[in-house]
DNA sequence: AACGCTGTTGCGATAAACGCAACAGAAAGG
DNA sequence: CCTTTCTGTTGCGTTTATCGCAACAGCGTT
C-alpha cells in the first residue's frame, strides 16, 4: 500500500483508501478509522461526508457509525455488464487456445455459483465448446474449485447451504470434508485440475485469477482427457501463468504493495 | 445533481461523480469524460489515473479508455455481507411487520433471482416464515416482479434465459409476454401484489427500494390470502411508504435530485 | 502534409484541503 | 450522580495541493 504518487490526486486517494478500509471491517466510526489510516479526525469525517452524499457510504443516524452504501452495489452492476473483465482476458484467452490448441473460458462468480463469462474455442475438430452464460454450481468442476477455494469459510458454508450436493457425474465431489481438503490444496498450488466432473472424458486446468487481493473469477483450459494429460505441465504453466497476468493486469499494472 | 455542499471534499466529489458515470457509458476517454462532466481534461486525467491506481478504473493499454476495475466488485461483495441494505431496512420491516400483523421480508437481487435477505415475521399463529437466505427465480413472486420490473429490458432478456419459465402454482406467469405487461403494470404503480404464486393461499404484496436510481431490492408484506385482502389498501400504501422511505435512506438522506 | 483529434505533462495563481483546537453529546466508570 | 473519556462535529488560519491554462506529442483522417 504505497504513496499516491506524481500526477495524482491526494484527496480522491484518501477517499478511495476510506473505502477500501471497508473490506476488512464492515463498520466504521470516524475516529476509529482516522486512526486506522492516520488521518485527521476531522479529515475522515469530511471525506466521509462526501461518500455519504453520493452514496458509497451510509451513515447509521443513531450510531452514528458508516457502512458501504448502495451505490457500490448499482456500479459493480455497471461493471458487470461493461464487461471490464472481459475485455481484458480477452487477449489472454485467445493465446491460450491458440497456444494450447484448446478451449480457453473465464468464469466468474455468479449467485451462488459461476457464469462462464467469456470462452475461446479450439480450432480444431475435437472441441470443447462451452456455453456462454451459462451459471454452474460452486461446487463442480476446476473451474468453480479455482473460484472457491479462495472464498472465505462462511461464505463458502452460506453459498453451499445445508443441503446434500448435487452429483453431476463419478467424480464430482458431493462430501464437504473432500471438498474442504481438494480447496486446501488449490490454495497450495493455484490450480485446479478436474477430470469429468461435468461431462466425461472431459479434462480442465483452471487457475484463480485476483484482484485487489480477492478472487473474482477463473482461467480454464479444457478439452479431451488424453489431450490435456498429455501436456500437463505445459497447461498448468500457461494456465497459472495467464491468470497472474491477468490478476497483474486488473490491479494496475502493479502500483500496490 | 447538485453542488457538494458545506464540509465536504470537492476533489473526491468530482472523483466519484466520475465513477458514477460509468452507470451510463461502459467505456470513457478522457476528454469524452471531461466533457460530459465539465473538467478540464487534465483534471479528468488526473482523477482517472488515481481511480485507476486504486483499481477503481482500468485503462485499456491500446485504446487508452477507462472501464471500471475490479475493486469495485470487491467492496459490493464487502457491501453485501456487510449487510448495509439489512440495517437500513431492519426498523422499516418491524414497523411493517407490527403495524399489518403479517410478515414483512426484504428481497434482494441475487444472480438470476433474487434472496431473502431479512424477515420479520408476523406475531400471530398464523403467520408466514420466509426462510433467511434462499434464493427464487426471477419470474415468480410479487417480491421479483417489484425487483425486475424495474430492470432494463436486455437484462431482463437475458436473466429469463431461453428455456421455458418454471411453474410453481398456477397462478405463476410464465408467458414472457404476459410477463411483460405485468412488468408493465408494477412500474406504473410501484406496487406488485401476487396470489399463491409459490405457496397456495397466500398473497403477498410487495413494493421496489432503490438507490441511486436503480433497483436494489423490494420489500414484502405477506400472509394468508384473506388477511391481506381485507386491509389490501392500507397494506399497498404502507409497504409503497416503507420502500420510498427506505430509498430516501439509502440515497443519503436526499441531498440529491 | 496539414489538420483535427486524442492523451499527457509543466507550472504559476488560487482556492481548497489540512489539521490544530475547541465544543457538545454519549457512554463508561468510579 | 458526577467525573472522565471517549465519541462526532465545526471553526478557522496556514499551507499545500488542486486547478486550469497552455504547450506538447502521438495517431487517424481528410
Amino acid at each position: 500500500m504505497g504513496e499516491p504518487g506524481r500526477g495524482t490526486a491526494k484527496t480522491l486517494d484518501r477517499g478511495l483508501l476510506v473505502l477500501l478500509a471497508f473490506q476488512h471491517r464492515t463498520e466504521w466510526g470516524v475516529s476509529e478509522l482516522a486512526r486506522e489510516l492516520g488521518l485527521d479526525k476531522a479529515v475522515a469525517h469530511r471525506l466521509l461526508t462526501t461518500l455519504a452524499h453520493r452514496g458509497f457510504v451510509l451513515a447509521d443516524p443513531d450510531t452514528r457509525r458508516y457502512r458501504l452504501g448502495a451505490a457500490v452495489g448499482v456500479l459493480a452492476r455497471a461493471a458487470e455488464r461493461g464487461g471490464t473483465l472481459e475485455a481484458a482476458a480477452r487477449p489472454l484467452l485467445t493465446a491460450l487456445a491458440r497456444e494450447l490448441g484448446e478451449s480457453a473460458i473465464l468464469n466468474v462468480p455468479h449467485g451462488a455459483g459461476y457464469r462462464t463469462a467469456l470462452a475461446v474455442d479450439a480450432t480444431g475438430p475435437m472441441r470443447y465448446s462451452a456455453i456462454v452464460g451459462e451459471t454452474l454450481p460452486a461446487h463442480g468442476g476446476a473451474a468453480g474449485h479455482a473460484i472457491f477455494a479462495f472464498y472465505p469459510d462462511d461464505d463458502v458454508r452460506r453459498l453451499l447451504g445445508a443441503g446434500p450436493l448435487e452429483r453431476f457425474s463419478d467424480t464430482t465431489v458431493t462430501d464437504p470434508d473432500e471438498l474442504r481438503a481438494l480447496y486446501a490444496r488449490v490454495r497450495r498450488d493455484r490450480v485446479s485440475i478436474s477430470h469429468g466432473e461435468y461431462d466425461l472424458n472431459v479434462t480442465s486446468v483452471a487457475a484463480p485469477v485476483f484482484a485487489a487481493g480477492e478472487v473474482v473469477g477463473s482461467l480454464v483450459v479444457i478439452g479431451p482427457h488424453h489431450n490435456v494429460t498429455e501436456k500437463i505441465d505445459t497447461t498448468i504453466a500457461r494456465v497459472r501463468g495467464a491468470a497472474e497476468s491477468l490478476t497483474r493486469l486488473l490491479d494496475g499494472g502493479g502500483a500496490e504493495e
